[in-house]
DNA sequence: GACACTTGTTTGGTATGTCAAACATAAAAA
DNA sequence: TTTTTATGTTTGACATACCAAACAAGTGTC
């Protein structure tokens, strides 16, 4: 009843989880190091709003500075980026390759819920993933069957996400 | 590389999407109409901040109201309301059903992402997830089998989202 | 009719996250 | 050394989204 909160609740923010990034990134090229105007390249926003931003990221311990204004990811920034980083890739994937999206429909997904995918789904999904590249040969015959299907699903050329509610109830009576 | 901004550009925010929803909710019981303090209880918040919410949904052209206050979906709010509950059913029938998410988790990472995620990409859930109960044989299998593999996993006990860093490289391997 | 209750709106406050523009300082070029 | 440029911070502004509290306008009861 409650849940919908749950979204203002959550660790990062968008914002907050690309500055997280935006900083590896940059580090990748200085040794962990960044500064205020990389990061503000990097997001194309001002380095007025990285300024700010960057003072409640360091109150929160994501990152540090030193007495140069240099910033780096704390540990427990550099954890949150690097698991920021494998949920988007692994629900990029998934969606690409699994459900067949086009790949900047998927790269724009995907970043969008990167930062909101809890640990637990996260990990089954990497599951998931793992088991259908497991080379199990079910595994690589459904896939290609799930393509057909598609092609030739008789709600193709309707289907709308909307229908997906009386989805449900199939999905239901289906037992899964 | 600008992709990360297309967050804030999203059509609807989680806020005005649930107050979509606790709209459609009243509606359900009084014809489809709604008052300030129906929603306000629905969602847990306070009048004031409806009546101001509302002032933004009704300029957008997402509800409409009568001489006496009373506040209904207009045909665009309608589909937004219905994609959004259709986005957050099929995502949550997955979560659950196909990857085996605990349901309170399932709810939850649902309701985060059901605003967020593009009409083809929830088509193509909706595909996938009619496939996976289309009675094909290999289907039941192969959601079977996940099961197992999940259990005996190598990966199962150390693996963290983290992971799914690597994993890609893995999916690439594989021609995926 | 008078009083209390419900309802919707408004106001002032907080918090995030962006901008432009002014500012101070540090680094580089002349 | 002086000047210019680059960098980081601060300020005032705007937009979203919430709160509490005051207020106005109906609704109901006695």
């Amino acid at each position: 009843m409650e849940t919908w909160k749950e979204f203002e609740a959550n660790e990062l923010t968008h914002s907050a989880a690309h500055h997280l990034l935006a900083i590896y990134e940059v580090g990748l090229e200085y040794g962990g190091w960044a500064r205020v105007s990389d990061i503000a390249r990097e997001l194309n926003i001002t380095r007025g709003s990285v300024s700010i931003n960057l003072r409640a990221l360091k109150k929160r311990g994501w990152v540090e500075t030193d007495e140069h204004h240099m910033v780096k990811l704390s540990p427990k920034g550099q954890k949150a980026a690097q698991a920021v980083m494998a949920k988007k890739a692994v629900v990029k994937t998934f969606l690409s390759s699994v459900l067949n999206v086009p790949e900047l429909q998927a790269e724009i997904d995907s970043c969008k819920v990167e930062h909101l995918i809890s640990q637990p789904t996260g990990e089954q999904l990497v599951h998931f993933m793992r088991f259908l590249v497991s080379g199990d040969p079910l595994a690589k015959q459904v896939l290609a069957r799930f393509k057909n299907f598609h092609d030739q699903c008789p709600e193709s050329k309707t289907c709308e996400v909307c229908h997906g509610h009386c989805l449900i109830e199939e999905l239901q009576h289906a037992g899964l």
